[in-house]
DNA sequence: TGTACATCAGTGAACGCGCGTTCACTGATGTAC
DNA sequence: TGTACATCAGTGAACGCGCGTTCACTGATGTAC
C-alpha cells in the first residue's frame, strides 16, 4: 500500500467527477450550465471546494475541450484500429462517417470545440491545438494512402497555401505529399458544415434523410478527389 | 403634417438604436452582451423603457436574428442585381465569395444565426426560416440557371432525399430540377463548413491565406458538380 | 510503533456584481369633440 | 381653437435570482523521525 497514491487517485476521482459533472450540466442547458456553483451543487460539495481542482472556471473550461478533442481522436483512432484491413478509401468513408456520427451522439462536447466561442473565454492555444491536431493527422495519413492507390493523381495543390501546408506538414512530422494535406483540408470542412448545420437544426427543415445527404456528399467530394 | 405619423417613427428610430446597441455589443461582447441592462445603459435609458420596445429579452434576440437573416439576403441580392449579365456560373461563383465576405465582415450576425444556440433562447422556427430561406432560394435559382448551361448534366438525386426536396420546392414556389436543389445544398453545406471552420479560428493555425482555399474549394466543388 | 508536523479537502460566510422583470408613477404627445 | 381625455415613453425602486472568487477555519489524511 502507498498511501500518496491513493490520496492522488481521489484526487483524479473527484476532478473526474467535477468535468462529467460540467458535461452533464452543459448537455441540459447549454454552454450557459457551465458554472462553478451548479456543478458544485449537483456534486453536493461547496463552490469553494473546487477550487483544490482548478485554478478558476476558465481552466476547467479548458480542460473540458481538451478532453473533447481526446475522446473524439481516440473514438476515431480505435474504431480504425479495428478495421485496417479494409482498403484506405473506404477507410477514409468510415472516418467521415465516424466524425459525423460523434458530433450528433456528443452534440455538447463538439459544440464546445467547434461551436460559437464562450463568451469571456479565451482559449489558451497551446493547451488544446496538439489535441486537435489528432484528428486531423489521423485524417491526413488515411487521406494520404487513399490518394496513393486512387486512380487520378494527387490534386494540385494551389500556389498560395502551399507553405502553409508544407509547414504543418513538417510541425506534425507527417510523410505525405501536400496535395494529400490539401485534400484533407477541404474535404473535412466540408463535411464539417454539413455536420454543424445539421447539429445547429439548420437542415431539418430541408431534408429528412439527414444521414443519407451526408453520406451521399461523402462519396461525391471523395470522388471528386479520385479517391 | 401627421402627427400619428411622427410618433411612429420615433418608435420606429428607437426601436431600430435599441437592435443596433445590441449589435455594438454582441460584436465586442459576443451573445453575452446581449441584456436588457447593458443596452439600456449604452442608450442611457433605464431598463424597463425597453420593454416597450420588445416584451422581453427573447423577443429581441428573434428581431435581431431575422434582421441578421435579411441582411445577408438584401446584400446578396443587391450585389448580384448588378451583376446579371454574368454568366450564371460566375454569378454563382461570386454569389459564393460574397456569402463568405459577408460572414467575415459581419461575424456577430453570422453567429447569432448559424453559430451555437444562444443558451436559455429557443428561436420560433416561424418567425425566422421564411428569412433564413431567403438566401437559400436565391442559391438555388442561380444554381438552376447555371446547371442548365453546365457541360454535364444535372447530378441523380439521391433517392432518399427526393421526396424533402420535392417538398422544398414546392414550397418554395421554386421551378426548379430537384437535383439544382439537391446541389444548392450539398454545395452550401460545404463552403459553410469553410466559413465556420474560419470565423472560430480553427483554420489559422492551419492555413495563411484561407480566401484562396476558400476560392480553390468553392472552384472544385462547382467543377465536381459540372458546373 | 508512536508522535509531531505538514499537506490537503472541504466548509460557511461574505464580497460585489449583473441579470430579467414587475410595479406604480409622472409627464409629454396625440386625439376627439 | 380649446379643452378633456387616452395613449404612450420613460423613471425609480424593488423583487429574487445566480454568479466567481476570497478568506479564515476545521478536520482528516499522510509523512518523517
Amino acid at each position: 500500500m502507498t498511501p500518496r497514491i491513493r490520496r492522488d487517485d481521489q484526487h483524479q476521482a473527484v476532478l473526474d467527477a467535477i468535468k462529467q459533472a460540467a458535461r452533464n450540466l452543459m448537455a441540459e442547458k447549454g454552454t450557459a450550465g457551465l458554472s462553478i456553483r451548479a456543478i458544485a451543487r449537483r456534486l453536493e460539495m461547496t463552490p469553494p471546494a473546487l477550487y483544490h481542482y482548478f485554478a478558476n472556471l476558465d481552466a476547467l473550461i479548458t480542460a473540458l475541450i481538451a478532453d473533447a478533442y481526446h475522446a473524439l481522436a481516440d473514438t476515431l483512432e480505435a474504431a480504425l484500429a479495428d478495421q485496417c484491413d479494409l482498403a484506405p478509401a473506404d477507410q477514409l468513408r468510415l472516418l467521415m462517417r465516424l466524425y459525423r456520427e460523434w458530433a450528433l451522439a456528443h452534440p455538447t462536447d463538439f459544440t464546445l470545440i467547434y461551436g460559437s466561442p464562450i463568451p469571456g473565454y479565451q482559449a489558451p492555444v497551446e493547451a488544446t491545438l496538439p489535441a486537435a491536431r489528432r484528428t486531423l493527422t489521423l485524417f491526413a495519413t488515411i487521406s494520404g494512402s487513399a490518394l496513393q492507390q486512387g486512380a487520378a493523381p494527387v490534386a494540385d495543390v494551389p500556389a498560395p497555401l502551399r507553405d502553409s501546408l508544407a509547414a504543418v506538414r513538417d510541425h506534425e512530422g507527417l510523410d505525405l505529399p501536400l496535395g494529400a494535406l490539401y485534400f484533407t483540408i477541404v474535404g473535412w470542412s466540408q463535411i464539417h458544415g454539413l455536420i454543424m448545420l445539421e447539429l445547429f437544426n439548420h437542415l431539418q427543415p430541408l431534408i429528412d434523410d439527414r444521414a443519407a445527404l451526408y453520406h451521399h456528399a461523402v462519396d461525391r467530394m471523395l470522388l471528386s478527389f479520385g479517391v
